[in-house]
DNA sequence: GACTTCACG
DNA sequence: ACGTACGTGAAGTCC
């Protein structure tokens, strides 16, 4: 049975729950099958088959609830009987072209074997140009059939719509089929409309059209070793599920193309987005080199080294037990051993073992500080030197993450398998790591250039604050001037401590800064954060006034936005309940910085790929962390690039305040640092 | 699958 | 009197 709750894009919070408006939209049953916290007069519910790692709180929807759950219907296509046609002799694809050819407007969806872009065939495609009409070209017999559609990827004077782009684009390519704008994208779409929502074609179907359709399941089975490949199944019984998903794109096109000129979101979505979409799919497809001797070589010694802190963990403790299991360590720390009465518990009760809790009690004992770089070097292994390698494609020999573009409220990017943005760097054991991602050969090097203090130099041209811009202008070390005016003293006189104070307090502002969060990080009294944060606020007093008005604005509008009016939605902005309302306000202030970098870098790649390709340039851009770009270059190329990477990043937008950028190149990307 | 921890910006 | 700095993804345990 179908419970409309399934669909529900995001947890929500129901404002006054015995409100009747509200309440009746869920049955009984429903309301039951949500996990259920009371905060204050409100009720936080999400549902309790969600993926995991959610945020904290997510999004209240108050009155918007009502326009998210009322479908409690779903149309399905046995109710609307649409006309589905199937494309499969050699005859048909040719002629079907030349109508597809025809059209101003096209939807299309591939279907392929597989998830991996470069290790998929293509096994159809699937058209739709009109609502209740589509069609499913079967490829898979004759792989010249590919070749007839050609003409219609090439041609220019076609809008082509996609639900995720970069994914069609990029199996098309890796099947030797170069597809050209102008395009759309649903999922982007639905992602600048509601950042913080799901785009799943499925949600949005039921949301937009009031749709279930046929769900994967029904044709390869639920996931798991039993679930068949695409390649198993009849062409005529993918028909249906194929053009479905054509036919389901079409029409969330004509939703969405009028909400985003109505939002105006049309230069960040075709200008940024769209273009972006196409930069990653080349990223992705490129991947980068790994030094695979050299991570085997640094897992020898790591397992070692792992071996050795276990048994001497053990040695302290007495006892064998699994240092992996939080619950395990935190019985031997605090009841064993006994190192904290009054031990803090996570909110499930377990005693809380993680690094700030342990560097506490690491002069209480000895195991303590073994615990510590245990942990370490376990995740360096687990996480990073056992698990790159096995990424690495059998086709390319490179890794090749996926750029995740409809993931992160803010508009980052975010990366996936793997998840290139996390790389270590802080530590020397984690150096390694990072030094094992190197160039493509001895032709190439590795060159990194990253934005220097991007956010606060957002914050400061955005504010206009006078003294915060001439310091950006003048290139002093900022975290030295904040602390000379925080603590009032000369510039000449600010002490280490007084620069690392102000360096977090610098931080904390990007982040929306509370007296809690300063105390906790500096290791101080909440009475002397306060104070050190009141100076901060008299000495940039621009900061405190845009700061205010960045919640104000969101109080009254519902969301803040960005330079490129990337909007964030806000619903709990104005919540009675004190700590959801705090946590949109932090998001008020961080939401247009956090973004603003990210289209201000957004904009710096699009530009840079379009200079590379216009002067036929043979580097390659490879990742973006987001505030550096990670490039392969090719040696002779050194003084181009330079040149067109600097100029193009700190020329990706005009603000009151220089945008520094900071290169380096090496065989490694360590050490392009 | 929820929870905890930790890697990065 | 609350709980608290912003944004991510992955690995491990334990139910």
């Amino acid at each position: 049975m179908d419970s409309p709750i399934e669909f529900i894009p995001e947890e929500f919070i129901i404002k006054q729950p015995n409100k009747p408006e509200v309440l009746e939209l869920l049955s009984e049953l429903e309301f039951n099958r949500l996990s259920k916290r009371l905060l204050g007069d409100e009720v936080e519910l999400k549902p309790t088959s969600s993926s995991g790692q959610m945020s904290l709180f997510g999004g209240s929807v108050g009155e918007s609830i009502k326009e998210e759950v009322q479908p409690v219907e779903y149309k399905t296509i046995q109710d609307l009987n649409p006309n589905y046609t199937l494309i499969s002799t050699e005859l048909e694809h040719k002629e079907f072209v030349k109508i597809l050819c025809n059209q101003k407007t096209v939807c299309f969806d591939t279907e392929t074997s597989g998830l991996n872009p470069r290790e998929s065939s293509i096994i159809g495609l699937a058209f739709c140009f009109k609502k209740g009409e589509a069609y499913y070209c079967s490829i898979s017999e004759n792989p010249n059939t590919l070749n007839i559609y050609q003409s219609f990827f090439e041609d220019s004077s076609i809008l082509k719509i996609a639900h995720n782009l970069k994914f069609d684009a990029a199996v098309l390519k890796s099947n030797k089929v170069n597809v050209v704008g102008p395009f759309f994208d649903t999922m982007i779409a639905h992602y600048l409309l509601k950042p913080d929502q799901r785009h799943g074609m499925d949600v949005l179907a039921n949301n937009y059209l009031s749709y279930k359709p046929i769900s994967i399941e029904t044709l390869i089975g639920k996931k798991g070793k039993n679930q068949k490949s695409m390649l198993e199944i009849p062409a005529d019984i993918i028909k249906d599920y194929a053009a479905e998903d054509a036919d389901i794109t079409f029409q969330l096109y004509q939703v969405f193309e009028p909400a985003i000129k109505k939002e105006k979101l049309e230069s960040l979505f075709y200008d940024i987005e769209i273009p972006l979409s196409i930069v990653l799919m080349e990223m992705e497809n490129e991947g980068i080199c790994l030094d695979t001797k050299s991570l085997s070589d640094f897992s020898i010694m790591l397992e070692e080294s792992i071996k050795n802190l276990k048994s001497t963990i053990y040695g302290f403790s007495e006892v064998d037990f699994n240092i992996d299991s939080p619950k395990q360590l935190g019985d031997i720390l605090f009841n064993h051993l006994a190192l904290d009465e009054k031990a803090k518990k996570t909110k499930t009760g377990q005693y809380k073992t993680d690094e700030q809790t342990l560097l506490k009690l690491a002069s209480k004992h000895q195991i303590v500080k073994e615990i510590l770089e245990y942990r370490q070097q376990k995740k360096l292994q687990s996480t990073y030197v056992d698990a790159l390698p096995k990424l690495i494609s059998a086709q390319t020999n490179r890794l090749h993450t996926t750029f995740m573009q409809t993931v992160a409220a803010t508009g980052r990017l975010s990366s996936t398998n793997p998840n290139i943005q996390n790389i270590p760097i802080k530590t020397e054991m984690g150096k390694e790591i990072r030094k094992a991602f190197i160039s493509r050969n001895k032709d190439y090097s590795i060159l990194a250039a990253d934005y220097s203090q991007i956010e606060l130099r957002i914050i400061a041209a955005l504010s206009g604050d006078k003294s915060m811009i001439d310091a950006f202008k003048n290139n002093i070390d900022i975290h030295s001037s904040t602390a000379a005016k925080v603590f009032k003293v000369d510039f000449k006189d600010v002490t280490q401590d007084m620069r690392r104070k102000a360096k977090m307090v610098n931080f904390g502002i990007i982040y929306g800064i509370t007296a809690f969060g300063l105390s906790q990080r500096l290791g101080i009294k909440r009475g002397e954060a306060k104070e050190i944060i009141d100076n901060y606020f008299e000495q940039f007093p621009d900061i405190k006034t845009y700061m205010d008005s960045m919640v104000d604005f969101a109080r009254e509008n519902g969301y803040v936005e960005t330079i490129k009016n990337r909007k964030r939605h806000l619903k709990d902005i104005n919540s009675r309940n004190a700590p959801i309302r705090g946590f949109a306000e932090r998001n008020a202030i961080n939401a247009p910085i956090q973004g603003s970098a990210a289209d201000i870098i957004k904009i710096a790649m699009i530009n840079i790929r379009k200079e590379m390709q216009l002067r036929n340039l043979k580097s390659k851009l490879l990742l973006q962390v987001h505030d550096e770009l990670v490039f392969d270059l090719f040696n002779e190329e050194k003084d181009v690039m330079l040149e067109l990477v600097e100029k193009n990043m700190s020329g990706a937008v005009n603000l009151k305040v220089p945008l520094n950028v900071e290169m380096g190149i090496a065989d490694n990307w360590l050490d392009a640092h």
